[in-house]
DNA sequence: CGCCCGACCTGAGAGC
DNA sequence: TGCTCTCAGGTCGGGC
């Protein structure tokens, strides 16, 4: 599901929506996303204030104060927020209702909602239920299993032509694997992955060690240009992911190679192929990528 | 340590 | 129509 693009998307319209707003209380109906979430949740939120958001890799934290709410929408997970449930008497008419937010939101996937101060909410929603809500003591945020382990943004500077070079070293494994490899670089998934090869003009299967400098430094280069591209249009919706006004993301139009196999390749017309790469699939041109 | 694989879930779409 | 099969944007833990 949501990569970094989509997170930061997702994080920049939440802290428009939501910062400085309450929590009153928190409602879960369902609690068993990968890991069970604390059933206390409610009780630990209740009255702190947002202050913020931030994300780290695909995770977004909220600022709460004491304590950093981490969530994190696995596969099919968004995060909507809506304003206060009309009356029974606004409602709209049978089949009316059509743009708007989240009508592709199957409600019985609503798992948790943050109900606010101004009666809004912030619903969790998640179909496969891979996605992770948990709280952490602001002192040991950074320090949290979830965090503790991850390589630098994708979109930090860290993330450099000579730190890949020494992250490739002696790694036999795909390059796209290794840049899926939240370890060595933080909030690419199988879709942006495959774009930044695509972009970079390297077939994802090579071995990292192989690379060239040339390679490796077009690779950094084209990830950020593929990332920032990609915020700038509020994400890939490529299945039903939806922002935070429920929206899909207006990046999928854009994908040059995810999810075509067996169609054109818009530069060179050559047919774009597919190949199973850790268990995932992976989308390349054979001609513009060696 | 590096690498591979299955597991965790539900739903959409293809094929029969 | 309805069944069965495959696949899906991500981790995580176990085995070698």
């Amino acid at each position: 599901m949501p990569e970094l693009p989509e997170v930061e998307s997702l994080r920049l319209l939440l802290n428009l929506a939501v910062a400085g707003r309450v929590i009153d209380r928190v409602e879960i109906r369902e609690p068993r996303l990968r890991r069970l979430i604390d059933l206390q949740l409610s009780k630990a939120l209740s009255g702190r204030s947002i202050r913020g958001i931030e994300r780290r890799a695909k995770y977004l934290l909220f600022d709460l104060g004491e304590v950093v709410l981490l969530i994190h929408l696995g596969m099919s997970g968004s995060l909507t927020h809506r304003k206060a449930p009309r009356a029974f008497s606004d409602a709209e008419p049978a089949g009316g209702g059509h743009d708007s937010i989240a009508a592709r939101l199957d409600p019985r996937h609503d798992h948790v909602r943050f109900v606010l101060d101004d009666s809004s909410e912030l619903v969790y929603n998640d179909p496969r239920r891979f996605g992770l809500i948990k709280l952490l003591p602001r002192a040991e945020a950074n320090a949290a299993d979830e965090l503790k382990e991850l390589g630098p943004d994708a979109l930090d500077e860290k993330f450099n032509e000579a730190y890949l070079t020494v992250k490739a070293r002696g790694r036999r494994v795909a390059i796209k694997n290794l840049l899926m490899d939240q370890r060595v670089v933080a909030g690419l998934g199988n879709i942006y992955a495959a774009e930044a090869l695509f972009r970079a003009g390297v077939r994802p299967g090579r071995r990292a060690a192989g690379l060239k400098r040339s390679e490796i430094c077009r690779i950094v280069g084209a990830t950020a240009d593929l990332l920032k591209d990609a915020i700038g249009a509020g994400g890939t919706s490529f299945r039903n992911y939806l922002d935070a006004r429920g929206r899909p993301g207006r990046f999928s139009s854009r994908l040059m190679v995810y999810g075509r196999a067996g169609e054109r390749c818009y530069v060179c017309s050559t047919l774009i192929r597919t190949r199973v790469l850790g268990q995932r699939s992976s989308f390349y041109c054979p001609r513009c990528q060696e």
